[in-house]
DNA sequence: AAGTTCGTACAGTTTTTTCTGTACAAACCA
DNA sequence: TGGTTTGTACAGAAAAAACTGTACGAACTT
């Protein structure tokens, strides 16, 4: 069991080395993937995916996670709605092939876009028919000068909240863009150069 | 109960107009507030909290949404700790007082920095460590070829980790500096300048 | 066309999260 | 000091979410 041929100080063989190393980060993913939106579970099969050089296939992941075949199924398609993970193809191969994006920054732009774009439209939608509503609530003559004096309070509120929705949305803008990287860039872009 | 005294062809009067209008942005919020991180409870209570133009006690709170007290209790913490509301202070109410920050801006940018600040040193420590451990197997005499390669490949895949959260790092700055203002400005200050 | 294999819809179960009521400590009051 | 009031810890109940097994349609094989 623990025979370590090696004079080393530990009785972990390499390959235990290994694993143990790539679960840690496996681990920290999983425990994070939640500002993704996604389950712990997600966050490990995406882990694992990640370490694996080749393309994963259902089963695979059936196999390696101990888990059904229907959760894989249903979390590589919560994976891949947010872009960080693609299908893949290898000739000769029949089943579906998963991979995870290799662009990192790219999958966080990704992330950022969809998640709050949908939720822009989805506010700017609500305030422009609120605002519609109360701002011709406001000019109605029937109502008293208490409720008209609320409305216009509201109204102001409603108008701050479009503005900040229509902000947003132009940082939504400049993420997809990729202005974000003249803010903010990227230091050694893929390759490491050797040296400094 | 449907008794209108003006010529207008609805049925509601003008407070339950109002009240529509106002359901819609919570409802709104309610529905979006997960991407904080919080459930549609938390996101009523902070919705309810934004129309209200005096701050709440717990108690309010407790009547105006029909929850217990506890959960009043739990989820204003939650929106505190997030930074959405804050405590009020109002003179001869012994009652604690909370009321919603009212620039969206800041709390999208402490929103930012909470979540994502805390993902980036928990990631990075993980990563650190692996490294660390990789880098000391990698030069082991003891293992075997087919195992360093695999070893270094996973090397590059934490350096280009490493670099990935050093980036998400730097961003979390910009915003906590305001620096994105810069990039993405706010067009309209706080107060609307009327005619352009 | 009959027989496989693969992926996913769906119903039911397990697990997790949210919510409530009770209980209690701290602060205030008289 | 004894009596309130207020906020929250905690245990249990209710609700929601994650996960599994079965079933089935689609695509491929022969």
């Amino acid at each position: 069991m623990n025979a370590d041929a090696s004079g080393g100080k530990t009785l972990m063989n390499g390959n235990e080395k290994l694993e143990k190393a790539r679960e840690r980060i496996i681990e920290s993913i999983a425990q994070n993937i939640h500002l993704y939106g996604l389950t712990p579970s997600a966050g490990r099969q995406y882990g694992t995916m990640f370490f694996h050089n080749e393309p994963l296939t259902l089963d695979d992941m059936t196999e390696e996670l101990g888990m059904s075949k229907t959760s894989m199924s249903t979390s590589v398609r919560a994976l891949s709605d947010l872009k960080l993970v693609e299908r893949a193809w290898k000739r000769g191969v029949r089943k579906d092939l998963y991979q995870v994006k290799d662009d990192w920054y790219q999958s966080f732009l990704d992330l950022f876009s969809i998640k709050w774009r949908r939720s822009v439209s989805f506010h700017s939608a609500a305030i422009r028919r609120s605002l519609a509503e109360l701002e011709e609530l406001v000019i109605d003559p029937a109502i008293d000068d208490g409720l008209r004096e609320e409305v216009t309070i509201d109204i102001e509120k409603l108008l701050y909240l479009r503005d900040y929705y229509e902000w947003l949305d132009r940082l939504v803008d400049a993420f997809e863009d990729h202005d974000i990287f003249n803010l903010v860039p990227i230091k050694k872009p893929e390759k490491d150069t050797p040296n400094k």
